[in-house]
DNA sequence: GTTTCGGTTCTTTTT
DNA sequence: GAACCGAAAC
């Protein structure tokens, strides 16, 4: 495709090319699953800069680091004839990206540290600590942490929400709230801003400056979002700030993927687009690609009865094929067994391991299958709970950049210190506050004192680092954060990671990896206002990805959310397990979790199994029976087939 | 007083 | 895995 020649009539059908060249102002694309979500987005893109929009002044917001590369990666191939290139990334990125330049006027300093979950978790429990409140019932760092990010990303009061969560615990508010007020107060002072700080501050600056948002404004003539379903409060009214009444806004979603309602999400957002926009456009894709018809009966019909949403039917263009099919299963273990079974008599009929998928909807969900692909030695990848950039052995080797490009990170300093023999966190608050709560390792006075007050057991980890950084400023290491990270594993970490981590040789080569992946950046700064915000490395990176051997991917459903697969598994079709009970009790509803059901099953291409075994074994080695899910129970039996298990 | 060690328990979903 | 707790070691 060379610029000018994009044939919009021959590449898209009627209901995309009809949202592709919509009229300027507000549109709305209600994009169900499998109909060309992307690609209409990435037509928008070239259709405008054909029209003589600078892509420069086109904006372009995603959710997920992989959604925004794809898309601009692909649009940008398209208008690979215009020099300039459209802006994009998700919210938190391009809020990040703003608010580097204008942090001062919210009263931070432009060098602020972006906390992420595991910093957050343990400045809260610092927090927690230093209240005198640690004891066996109060909440967990993570449960306080979920609650203070919903009540940012909703706008409401933490007070309220905090007395509904703890309603009928002997929990007391008062120390809930006393807890959040510390950790606002902790992270002002340390210049950090968390995920949710990251929204709300971005807000907030184009709320308080009306001339900084008429300058974006002017920068940003059209904006385009992608999986709009998905946006909280904070971020739907950013964008309509950005946008402004009448704006050219292109929004595209799906309210039949809204999943993430527990962090804020609000699919009302979409529902009430037409409202808020008055005279807008609305554009609806419903001719589905990606599955067989049977695929799509049993899609339309299980979310049909949801309460609230857009009505519509996805429309079958491929030809009949198989039916999905139900497997009733003893347990988990005859579960992994069908499973491998289907799996290799899928490989022998042609498909490829890749070609396939075991989605769940909890990561323990899959402790099983793991087992017994492990075991059979079946090459598996899973996207497991831990990501990437936060694993222990990931942190500890970054934390010394942390240091060096702000000296008051405390949080970097304790973890680096914990590293240490004889330092626990006491030792390391202690030093922290007798250097006056800042440790600027590029200052010999300060190495020098920070070295007397070492123990005598840590003396030569601190000669591993002293070294390092008195060749700081020499070796311009500022300008080479792998550099830095593989002089601190040479000489320091490599040895603490054998002593420490029985499985040190798969960490040693994920800090290779990772020395390697900052090659692509020019300074340390850079690297780290980035790496806050990257979740795995191989959703990003295309040189480590991409050339993964064919294997069987196991993912969570919300993970697997844009992504299809020719076949399809889903375990533990269980109530309780799927929909999750947790999700079920807090929320009194299962619309969402019906709605993640819709999501799993228009994954599949070809064919959809439905795993229903009918008991789990318990901690205590007891048995439960389970209830098939209630999502199953309403289908209708003449959407699937039964299998025959052995 | 602190740190370390060993055993136990628990896992929703993500930027 | 990793967070937690209690007990032993420094």
């Amino acid at each position: 495709m060379q610029g000018e020649g994009i044939q919009y009539e021959r590449e898209l059908n009627e209901e995309q090319l009809a949202a592709v060249t919509a009229p300027d102002g507000p549109v709305l694309v209600i994009a169900a699953a499998g109909t060309g979500k992307t690609r209409t987005l990435i037509y928008r893109v070239a259709w405008l800069v054909e029209r003589g929009i600078d892509p420069r002044n086109i904006l372009l917001l995603t959710f997920t680091n992989k959604a925004a590369h794809e898309m601009l990666d692909r649009a940008r191939d398209l208008v690979s004839h215009s020099v300039s290139k459209p802006w994009g990334g998700t919210f938190h990125h391009m809020a990040n990206r703003i608010l580097r330049r204008h942090a001062e006027a919210l009263g931070y300093k432009n060098d602020y540290t972006i906390l992420d979950q595991d910093d957050a978790r343990s400045l809260v429990k610092t927090c927690t600590q230093e209240l005198r409140l640690k004891d066996k019932h109060f909440p967990k760092p993570d449960v306080l942490l979920s609650l203070y990010g919903y009540a940012a990303s909703t706008e409401r009061p933490v007070e309220g929400l905090a007395a509904q969560r703890f309603e009928h615990t002997p929990i007391d508010v008062d120390d809930i709230l006393k807890v959040h007020t510390a950790y606002e107060q902790r992270k002002r002072r340390l210049n950090a801003m968390d995920f949710d700080d990251l929204l709300v501050n971005g807000l907030r600056l184009f709320q308080n400056h009306p001339d900084l948002l008429e300058q974006y404004r002017q920068r940003f003539v059209h904006t385009l979002v992608d999986e709009y379903q998905d946006t909280n409060i904070i971020q739907s009214s950013w964008v309509d700030l950005i946008a402004g009444p009448g704006g050219n806004l292109l929004v595209v979603g799906d309210d039949f993927q809204s999943i993430y309602s527990w962090r804020g999400a609000n699919f009302r957002n979409i529902l009430s687009f037409p409202e808020r926009y008055p005279g807008s456009r609305m554009y609806k894709l419903v001719t589905n690609y990606r599955s067989v018809p049977e695929i799509l009966g049993m899609a339309n019909a299980c979310i049909a009865g949801n309460p609230e949403q857009f009505q519509k039917t996805l429309k079958a263009v491929r030809e009949s094929y198989r039916k999905p099919i139900l497997a009733q299963l003893r347990d988990g273990r005859e579960q992994a067994g069908f499973i491998l079974d289907r799996v290799r008599a899928l490989c022998a009929e042609g498909y490829r391991m890749s070609e396939m998928v075991v989605l769940y909807r909890s990561h323990f969900h899959a402790l099983e299958i793991q087992l017994e692909l492990a075991q059979q030695g079946m090459p598996y990848i899973i996207t497991s709970g831990v990501r990437f950039f936060e694993q222990a052995h990931i942190k500890d080797v970054t934390t010394l950049l942390r240091l060096f490009s702000n000296p008051g990170d405390e949080l970097a300093f304790q973890r680096l210190l914990s590293l240490w023999p004889r330092i626990g966190q006491k030792t390391a608050v202690k030093i922290w506050n007798a250097l006056g709560r800042r440790c600027d390792l590029r200052k010999e006075a300060t190495r020098s004192r920070l070295g007397e007050m070492i123990p005598a057991a840590a003396r030569e980890a601190w000669n591993a680092v002293d070294l390092i950084a008195s060749d700081f400023d020499k070796h311009e290491l500022a300008n080479d954060p792998g550099e830095v990270v593989h002089r601190f594993t040479k000489t320091f970490y490599e040895v603490y990671a054998k002593e420490t981590y029985e499985n040190a040789d798969r960490r040693l080569e994920d800090i290779d990896e990772l020395i390697n992946y900052t090659s692509r950046f020019e300074t340390i700064d850079a690297f780290l206002n980035e790496v806050a915000l990257m979740t795995n490395l191989d959703a990003e990176a295309d040189p480590m990805a991409g050339d993964t051997d064919d294997a069987l991917r196991l993912s969570t459903v919300h993970q697997a959310k844009g992504l299809e697969w020719k076949v399809v598994f889903v375990l533990w079709m269980a109530d309780g397990m799927f929909p999750s009970s947790r999700s079920v009790n807090e929320t009194g509803e299962d619309a969402e979790e019906r709605r993640l059901f819709y999501v799993a099953i228009t994954r599949a291409k070809d064919e959809l199994y439905l795993c229903v075994p009918r008991m789990r074994r318990t901690r205590d080695g007891g048995m439960n029976f389970l209830t098939p899910s209630r999502f199953i129970a309403e289908l209708d039996p003449k959407l699937m087939e039964q299998a025959r298990v052995f």
